[in-house]
DNA sequence: CGGTCACTTGATCGTCTTCAATACCAGTGG
DNA sequence: CCACTGGTATTGAAGACGATCAAGTGACCG
């Protein structure tokens, strides 16, 4: 018995649906830095994140890291197009999750077909995600790329019921960097900045508080003249 | 009657059901540069490709522009997650495509179970996809990102039963760079630095010859040691 | 305490951007 | 036929942003 009920995928399941879904998945724990799933191996199950924070990446063979993106709560990790993973997945803090092997998902499929749409509808927010993504990776300045990260996260915190205007970053400045493709000196720089200008309030590196909320999405968003005198 | 029997969509679809996908498709023309679809605007039809190609975009108000992908023969456009469109799609040169309404869709896979999973393979797809663009973008130099994206252009032409050696960009070098998330001078720079070290060769701007596929391939795969002296 | 690890700060460097000029090519009309 | 135009591509010079290198701080822990 997991959490699956809170879970996302699991949401539009009709509740008597619940306990066939319950039998197919095995409940799991992953200590911080422990790999879930890894990229290019081979795919064979479905996971359900229900509480700790993962960071999906993919690396260079040099070591150059990219964070693909990060999942909590009600995410879902391991859709796969060929037989293989895309991304390593791998716990930041403790992370629990729900396991559902491709064999039993396939019957649950066959079971209920609404669990293929839930799917997609996943899949194609997840793309959606993706292309901002690279809108920013591809276009956006360092300033402008730590603006909309800080953004996303008060979001993401609103979406859990907490404030936002403060919350706690799970992830240290290393996966922040890697995740907006610029280095740990820069990241760590320009929220410095961002907090000398009184934007923002940063406690124990770690806590984060939005002051200047208007200035921080008008930052963001990339509209200009939040300042001006300082492009 | 449109080219839907060869397009990817449709390949796992049963012979028998071909004629009732046909009843539900539009075909459609749009001229270069036409616009074919607007981000944020409601998403109320899927179009698939049969010839010509189209750059998928998102803008930044200041007019930034990053290309998040190009689709061709057999590709989809329309999954959005909420009911608006997550980029543009403008045709490159001349475009050819089937348009399904939503509505119609709808009932389609109704009928045609395997519809949806045709989708969500697709979706998988274009995430993966999403995911490498990502490496590229925050992770690669611009000669990587170029030799990369030249791969890629082989790959495809090999694909469509064509010469992986010899091919033609139909995109301008605009579209490159807002591809790759660089500025047009540096992929004219780049290319042409490839162009002197015996890599390719480039003529009428849009014809490439791939001289040297080991060393290109080394340097798209960010694989050290391809031409010691000029890392 | 001495160790490690994450974070912070400073100085220097290099890649890529920006700005500017020029080349090129197709189409148009004198 | 040839100037003229508009768009794309190319090349050069200068500058900026962020990376790299290096040192120092602070917290936690054996």
């Amino acid at each position: 018995m997991c959490g699956v009920r809170r879970a996302s995928i699991c949401d539009a399941v009709p509740e008597a649906d619940v306990a066939r879904l319950a039998t197919a998945a095995m409940d799991g724990v992953a200590k911080p830095n422990e790999t879930i799933i890894e990229e290019a191996g081979p795919a064979t199950a479905f996971f359900n994140v229900t509480s700790g924070t993962v960071r999906l990446y993919k690396l260079l063979p040099d070591g150059r890291r990219q964070i693909t993106g990060f999942a909590t709560m009600g995410d879902f990790l391991g859709l796969a197009a060929s037989g293989n993973y895309a991304v390593t997945a791998q716990a930041i803090d403790t992370v629990r999750y729900c396991r559902f092997s491709h064999a039993r998902l396939r019957t649950l499929i066959h079971d209920i077909p609404l669990m293929e749409r839930q799917l997609l509808s996943f899949a194609t927010a997840e793309l959606a995600t993706a292309h901002e993504q690279m809108l920013l990776l591809g276009r956006k300045s360092a300033r402008e790329r730590v603006a909309s990260f800080l953004m996303t996260r008060s979001r993401l915190s609103c979406a859990h019921r907490q404030s936002a205007t403060h919350f706690i970053l799970p992830m240290a400045r290393g996966d922040i960097a890697d995740y907006l493709g610029m280095t740990i000196e820069t990241v760590v720089r320009t929220l410095k900045k961002l907090r000398d200008e009184g934007m923002i309030e940063v406690a124990n590196t770690r806590d984060v508080i939005i002051i200047d909320s208007i200035s921080l999405r008008r930052l963001a968003d990339c509209q200009a003249g939040f300042e001006p005198g300082r492009g």
